[in-house]
DNA sequence: CGAATGTCAGCACTACTGAAATCG
DNA sequence: CCGATTTCAGTATTGCTGACATTC
């Protein structure tokens, strides 16, 4: 099954010239395998990245509405339900109804969320440092720092 | 509904610390906004980033067999029928039995799919020119060369 | 009334798995 | 019999939309 065969000899991982030059490839590849670890060591300890996102924004900025939640983390609200669910349940948050505004909650990060945070936290450094062990200091706020302007620009009002 | 709102004062686009020095959450991010301009891009005119991905590496690489096209492109076989599919039935590429391994399907480009080629490639280089306008030439290789590098490190055999 | 908020149900896309049929 | 190839069916995740009830 090996010889006389012309249509498998090895291109290995080489990528043609016309998609090297997709940055929408390369960082669409890049996102899949990031996800992929992030996920995996964040499932090890029971949790989804939208719990941190969630946790650290309400320690950064203090107790928030819903929407407001939204638009800091840009968590779709429809989808903060079941995230403020799994963290309200194991005790993380407190969602409470907001007094002055029967229409809100406010959400409140528990002293069990800021050490959940803080734990999601270590996981996640870990998994930064083993990703971009390769790059040294510079290199690494180069990379943050060029990803932040495309960022820009794809956020930029259209034309 | 504004006044005495202490909960909705404008943090506006900003990013708690914690938050902002996560890789997978700011290529995570870009990811999804390129994803969706070159979708649209590609939308406007009939075709899917798939089609621009096998096209590109079979005219690189020549015929192939669907397996072989499948580790080239990493796309997912089972995935690969319906792009072939499609490509197939506009004439795109032939989809012929391997006369030596009645197994295989040989897939070749054809004429109109040289130039169905070039026009997706047209497409995606104005989508990669507006994205990437901020930067300069020498910017971009160091984004494309930092991304490579944590790209390999992804593809590392684990540990 | 119109607008905002929280909730639910569902869609589209994508990465991925499993199994079946055919053939080497 | 074992393994490779193509195909189909289906799962899980995620970004996103629409609708609804409640309240401002």
């Amino acid at each position: 099954m090996e010889t006389g065969d012309d249509l498998r000899f090895d291109r290995g991982e080489q990528t043609p010239p016309r998609l090297r030059g997709q940055l929408s490839r390369l960082v669409g590849m890049t996102a899949v395998q990031l996800r992929r670890v992030a996920n995996e060591a964040l499932g090890d300890v029971g949790a989804r990245k939208d719990h941190f996102v969630v946790l650290a924004t309400l320690a950064e900025f203090g107790p928030a509405s819903q929407s407001t939640l939204s638009t800091w983390t840009r968590i779709y609200s429809s989808d903060l339900v079941s995230v403020l669910n799994d963290l309200a349940s194991a005790g993380f948050v407190e969602r409470s109804p907001d007094p002055v505004d029967k229409r809100r909650n406010v959400i409140t990060v528990t002293d069990d969320g800021h050490a959940r945070l803080d734990e999601l936290g270590r996981v996640l450094d870990g998994v930064n440092e083993h990703v971009m062990a390769p790059l040294d200091a510079g290199e690494r706020a180069q990379l943050f720092a060029l990803l932040e302007r495309i960022n820009a620009r794809l956020n930029e009002p259209e034309q």
